[in-house]
DNA sequence: ACCGTCAAGTTCCATACGGAACAAAATCCG
DNA sequence: CGGATTTTGTTCCGTATGGAACTTGACGGT
């Protein structure tokens, strides 16, 4: 059995429709749901949205550290002796963004810095100890939002997500860079 | 067969790192990939950029509207006749600045706006055929970006996934919202 | 019918953002 | 080796952003 395209897309964009009813969601988040060609988009950025937009906010009030910052520091977290660019790319955050948010980090006494011996140009970064203190205990309502926003599916479902985006993201590397999709440049 | 919590855990954020390999990725991409406690935000969050940032670029350079302008558009697309508070808290984005983007969409008369009889407060708006000219045109890249983007699926991974993340958006209102994680209020 | 509360949009303003130009160091290459 | 090119990080600067205050109209209760 086969599927023209078309209606293949169509199938795409209702999927998970028969299962959801008009539960509580907004109307317009409803039909951005179901009626959107753009349907992985907008599902990625709404849940983008309501893991960062709270927990940013947060983190900003208990701590005094904007997003770009706390990025810094995070990553750090993962992997330390980081350098700025590293981070930079990605995070996706422009570098001189990070430059500025590095240097505010430096002040705070929550990173420190130093020069990369076998490259005079670059800066490798390390986490302190009262760093570390803080993402410590900021990770924990961050996995806690993770968990209330994962508390609809199934432990099955959850895997069953997460290898799928894991997935897309590896895959990532060889999507083409979409340069001038039409190609009328003057 | 029942697993620990912390190992399930461990497992979920491992979710596809078999199929995977270490093919391309950047190092600290992967680092956050397989060792990171907030693995969905990560993934989430590093595909709305992969598609958010080459799409609103380039619309940015072909039609001079801005992400927010775009967003209004987009919507009104979808459903005409909006009020600008419904596209503001479905997309996220505060009312002043969805005020400011409406503006400049009634001033290049891509836009246009009526009071609502019933209630004097709010306007309703409506796309012109300008508006859709515009829309109909860059839709066509967004999907090109997502059908590219999801390439490396098949396409029963592709329908599971639509359907996973439609079925977490239609649970989100019934998510907390997160006031005071620690009740330290002074 | 009136008053307090709430909701829709706009305006004000300080600030963060990101593009572009820049300095310095590394790398490439003939 | 020496000049062109690339890479790292910073600085400059115009602009978009979003919190807060405000205006106007709707609504709910007594």
């Amino acid at each position: 059995m086969q599927l023209e395209i078309s209606s293949f897309d169509a199938l795409l964009r209702q999927g998970g429709k028969a299962a959801a009813g008009s539960h509580g969601v907004d109307d317009l988040v409803s039909v951005k749901l179901w009626q959107n060609p753009c349907w992985l988009s907008f599902r990625i950025n709404f849940l983008a949205l309501q893991f960062n937009e709270p927990i940013y906010r947060w983190i900003e009030k208990e701590y005094g550290l904007a997003r770009p910052e706390f990025v810094v520091l995070y990553s750090l977290g993962l992997s330390n002796g980081l350098t700025a660019s590293a981070i930079s790319s990605s995070s996706g955050f422009p570098k001189n963004t990070m430059s500025r948010a590095i240097q505010k980090l430096i002040d705070k006494n929550i990173i420190r810095r130093e020069v990369d011996a076998a490259d005079l140009r670059s800066f490798v970064l390390f986490i302190t100890d009262e760093g570390k203190r803080i993402v410590d205990q900021a990770i924990q309502p961050m996995v806690e939002r993770e968990k209330v926003m994962l508390s609809g599916l199934t432990p099955a479902e959850k895997l069953m997500l997460s290898e799928l985006l894991a997935k897309v993201v590896v895959d990532s590397p060889n999507w083409p860079p979409m340069i001038n999709i039409e190609e009328n440049e003057e």
